[in-house]
DNA sequence: CGCCAACTATACGGGATGTATAGTTGAGCT
DNA sequence: AGCTCAACTATACATCCCGTATAGTTGGCG
């Protein structure tokens, strides 16, 4: 059900899907979802378009692929890095906030493409829940650290924290203020962490 | 090019369009954004597919007026009655809170699928910057009566703490809270008030 | 009671997904 | 160097959308 229909085991094979992969992710991004369709990927990656289906069972398989492809291309683990080494637990905090600016514009395209039909569609849901879990463990590492140094403030316990943390690193919410409103990474980093430290530092 | 193709002047056109409004609605909420197309609309409302497209241009067309006829048939106005009629601008924010949480259940379906295409799609785009300006509008009086009262935090100007404050409102966050996390509107209610006060308010 | 807007029936063209089938090519093994 | 089988192509098909076209029917309103 998930991925290719079988382990790619030629070398050809692994080629084909690589080109697959970059044609999708060259179409979402310069054009948008609308124009990732099966056919536009096969003539990208110049393959036919019954060849896309020897890869990905589906066009949302494609998509969920393409998600994993792209965050291990970059590079997501060096970026937290600087988050689970930070000296305290309000500087892990600043830390975070400069992370999720810093990661977002190279993965936009393909995590709107999946998040924003993750509540009507199964396949997109299943694969939802295993990225928010990861997501979620980091943040109630990061709380945890406050509560154990009796940083945490008082309105909150440790799940309720986790939770708000959790809701706070929403797409929508970078992309309504880097987007909509034209803040700068720099600037969405440091206003965050302000208003993370305000609500959670004691 | 917006909305219907001229305006309703017969009541049967006026009751047939009440209908499709109803049966797209109907069908968005109980069965998704994909299930709401031309032809099952028309089938749900018991009229012809070739009929809807007398009242509605486009798909899009018809999103757009539904997401308006159910903002103004839910009442939007009342719920935020006390958000303005609030005795302190900190007051003020608790009902801010209290009312997205109230509304929000009322609309999502139709919100959500309106915005989650807002980025692609021109006709979403142009409809929600409308949407949009408007709720721009109270964030900037709810943050300029703090700021007459001196209660804004020192890290905000009245621009970023508006935008901030917008992006807060955001769809995903409080969907990521009551439906990831399980919250309950009076949850998020709290909450939400708690970290706006924590955040906004010196 | 007649008129015309509103609606129906039907069909078409374009585009997307996913499946079916038969034939072709090329990477890798011996 | 040649064989073999996985990988790929070509083509076609069923199904579902959207939006448009045309000609005919019905019902509300003056």
């Amino acid at each position: 059900m998930t991925g290719p229909i079988a382990v790619p085991t030629n070398a050809r094979s692994r080629r084909t899907r690589a080109a697959l992969l970059a044609a999708a992710r060259a179409l979402l991004e310069e054009h948008g979802p609308a124009a990732l369709t099966m056919g536009a990927t096969a003539e990208r990656a110049g393959v036919s378009r019954r060849s896309v289906y020897l890869h990905f069972a589906t066009r949302a398989d494609l998509l969920v692929a393409l998600y994993d492809h792209v965050y291990e291309a970059e590079g997501l683990d060096d970026s937290i890095r600087p988050v689970l080494a930070a000296p305290d637990p309000v500087a892990a905090l600043d830390e975070f906030a400069a992370h999720l600016g810093r990661i977002r514009p190279r993965v936009r395209a393909v995590a709107t493409a999946i998040q924003r039909q993750r509540r009507s569609d199964p396949d997109f849901a299943a694969h939802w829940d295993v990225v928010a879990r990861d997501q979620r463990r980091i943040c109630r590492h990061l709380i945890e650290a406050l509560h154990r140094e009796g940083l945490l403030a008082g309105s909150w316990t440790i799940a309720s924290a986790t939770d708000m943390l959790w809701a706070l690193m929403s797409s929508d919410l970078i992309d309504n203020l880097t987007i909509d409103c034209d803040w700068s990474i720099d600037g969405y980093a440091d206003h965050m962490a302000t208003l993370m430290r305000a609500a959670f530092v004691a």
